[in-house]
DNA sequence: GTAAAAATATGATTAATATCATATTTATTT
DNA sequence: AAATAAATATGATATTAATCATATTTTTAC
């Protein structure tokens, strides 16, 4: 089994948050060395469940999650897709107890976290990093505040538009034989992220089918045309 | 005409940003008092507009102010509702370019404001500062994400509901003969906090009469009963 | 204070969305 | 590889939401 506690400096992550901003002198190196646990989760495996209290804050070594809020009877919203180098749970940073959202595994994943005090200090004792994290969450809070004007003003087929080019965002497209496509993600969760089930994101698929915008083959969504994605939301 | 430019230390509004966590040296308060710029906004009166070059972060002595994002065809989405003590274009900071957002007087208002650049070497300056804008970004965060996911989930006279709780949380309500009421926003403005339209928020109003939740004279709005609109909107 | 303009209220209509039922396909288990 | 379970697709239907038209009220301008 690999060895999960592997020191920043020799981590492949280089998008990661930590080691573009924090590893200013062999001191801070040292300290976050020693309060990293790094951690593995399952597909499906939660990481955050909301409600339960903030105990730190976490990066994403490898694998893709999902953050999302509960709604009513199994109606959740998808608020972020976090890849590679994302941070998660760092609402919890703010004065609350407890998490408001819930973060589960989209894939296979492995997450370093450290304790919520230890980092406060770590932000105490980098302003670089504390700068840095302050853009970060101007960046997200640009990102969220669209896609909250997105909802309340896209229609059905706009919406579904908006969720794939929201996972292409965020996890790239894959790539094999020359073909772009998204892969491994239910309809129920493509449906999440734009607040509609899985039927209405089948029946878009339809009509994206017709129109060559993409073909499906199970859980492979081979994307043929980018371009009209965009045009459908294009305001 | 009353004087704007007065110090802060002067001015009445114990709620400022600035007040609060940056008075903390001699130099600073000096420095803030002579880079700080004060201007008063009519009612309906642009203060920010999506889309210009950012020039600055600002903050509300007084007054109220709507910050939205433009949908098409007159179609705005509210992203929040300032009062006095509040920060406008803070996203600014970010590395974008321009403004995400527009921001409207819904009062006459009066508004401090500071150089971007003058800005960020404060927070260089301001350790406490800085991590007290994280805070306050955090909070958002978690804020506008609570929106995103109600959005998703309500229907409209849940929204209408949550619209109304969202003015209260903002605006406080005004008291008068013991009465509390909102006061002075249109319809089209209480239905674009929610994604609605004016038509649906005077449907709903009407429901709501029914139900002795509130009674309404022009722009003025009588909350009869809160416990309502909150077991409305309770999931 | 009156006239004009704007905003609000509301019934009727249209359009869009969500749900249900069921067939089909894909994935999982043994 | 066959059997079972799960996920997806899709037509039909029900529900909800949005629009339109018009009456009424409120606000603004003179």
């Amino acid at each position: 089994m690999k060895k999960l506690d592997i020191l920043c400096c020799e981590c492949q992550n280089n998008n990661c948050f930590i080691k573009k901003h924090c590893l200013d002198t062999d001191t801070l190196t040292k300290e976050i060395a020693e309060n990293k646990s790094t951690n593995r989760y399952f597909k499906d495996q939660h990481i955050l469940m909301e409600g339960s209290f903030v105990d730190g804050i976490n990066f994403v070594q490898s694998g893709r999650v999902k953050v999302f809020k509960n709604g009513l009877q199994e109606k959740n919203q998808i608020i972020r897709l976090v890849a590679e180098g994302g941070i998660l749970g760092h609402r919890g940073l703010s004065n609350r107890k407890t998490y408001s959202i819930s973060a589960q595994a989209l894939s296979e994943a492995i997450i370093c976290s450290f304790d919520k005090l230890f980092f406060l200090e770590l932000l105490k004792k980098s302003p670089n990093l504390t700068f840095n994290l302050l853009l970060f969450f101007a960046n997200e809070l640009n990102h969220v505040e669209s896609t909250l004007r997105d909802l309340s003003v896209f229609n059905v087929r706009e919406k579904v538009a908006k969720a794939l080019l929201s996972l292409i965002d965020s996890f790239g497209l894959s790539k094999s034989n020359n073909i772009n496509y998204i892969s491994d993600l239910t309809r129920q969760n493509i449906a999440e992220i734009v607040g509609l089930n899985s039927n209405q994101v089948s029946k878009v698929f339809a009509e994206f089918k017709e129109d060559k915008i993409l073909e499906t083959k199970g859980k492979n969504i081979k994307i043929l045309n980018i371009k009209k994605l965009e045009q459908i939301i294009s305001i």
